[in-house]
DNA sequence: TTCGGCAATGTTACATCATAACAGCGGGGT
DNA sequence: ACCCCGCTGTTATGATGTAACATTGCCGAA
């Protein structure tokens, strides 16, 4: 399945049902590699899943210390680390902010499309853009590890 | 020209020269625009060219601070911002970094190679990756505006 | 069973990155 | 002379992220 698109899904989908289905992936990958997917992780994975658009550590800390009082930044970020591990999550650089993956299982980098106006931000996955990606570092003979590929501008919905 | 290559001219070429190139356009290019490259926004300038390596805003306020005693956070913040505004310079998103830019005065979204090993970060202009993303954002109905375009991993003199 | 190791979490303090808000200064136009 | 405006100065604070050590609880080895 390619990505749902989750910009474009924020309008028609049921969130809820949404968010159950990416903890229920997250839990079967987590059992199958033996990661622990702890009560405090998963509290951090949902919060973070409660929209489509990426969430700072902060405001994932003020949503975490409603049920969680002893909670402090290192509580987060390790959180937020451990699932960035597994692959469950990313970190949208130019926003210093994390995003739920909606390809959760495969390690991978994502490709992001943020609109600037609602903030919603879609995941995509294309492949000729890996390739154009691998490509130029190859040309550049530079051993490419990790792609931050994040594009701005106008989601298809605020643009109209 | 394509990008000369931050990354592997760092072993071979004049730093010295490269620097003062790159000041030279500056002024030039301010100067056919009405921009205002003060002394202090060129101090700073100089100051981010000063290696090929991305540099931390306060790294700058460091060394600009030798020479300029009032030098404080909102100084070099907005000198980076004018200079990123004119397009010489790009911030490194995935670092929180700055780096000269190579191709100065055609506005563009830079794409970079950056080494986790020595630092050094070279900016490449390819034009196939180019077209992908701006394909890609395409297919999804997507208004791209600003690209952020980061691959870390070794470059050839430290992968060997 | 007891102990030691280890992963997860708690806790305090601090480091790093960035901006808000207002003041002062100086040149250019009227 | 006066005002406007862009640049810089100055103080304070906000936002993001990490170091370092303490505590807890589980599990396996002796």
């Amino acid at each position: 399945m390619a990505a749902r698109g989750a910009a474009q899904a924020h309008q028609t989908h049921n969130h809820r049902e949404c968010i159950e289905d990416a903890l229920k992936r997250a839990r079967e990958i987590c059992a199958g590699r033996g990661a622990q997917l702890t009560p405090l992780r998963e509290k951090v994975l949902q919060i973070v899943w409660r929209s489509h658009k990426p969430v700072g550590a902060y405001d994932v800390l003020d949503e975490l210390a409603r049920s969680h009082k002893s909670a402090r930044p290192p509580t987060v970020y390790r959180a937020l680390d451990f699932l960035m591990g597994e692959g469950l999550i990313h970190k949208i650089e130019s926003l210093n902010a994390y995003l739920g993956c909606v390809e959760a299982g495969a390690p991978h980098s994502g490709q992001f499309l943020i609109c600037r106006q609602c903030g919603a931000t879609e995941e995509i996955v294309d492949a000729k853009l890996e390739t154009a990606l691998d490509q130029a570092a190859k040309q550049a003979h530079f051993a490419g590890e990790r792609k931050v590929v994040e594009i701005s501008g106008l989601c298809a919905r605020c643009a109209a």
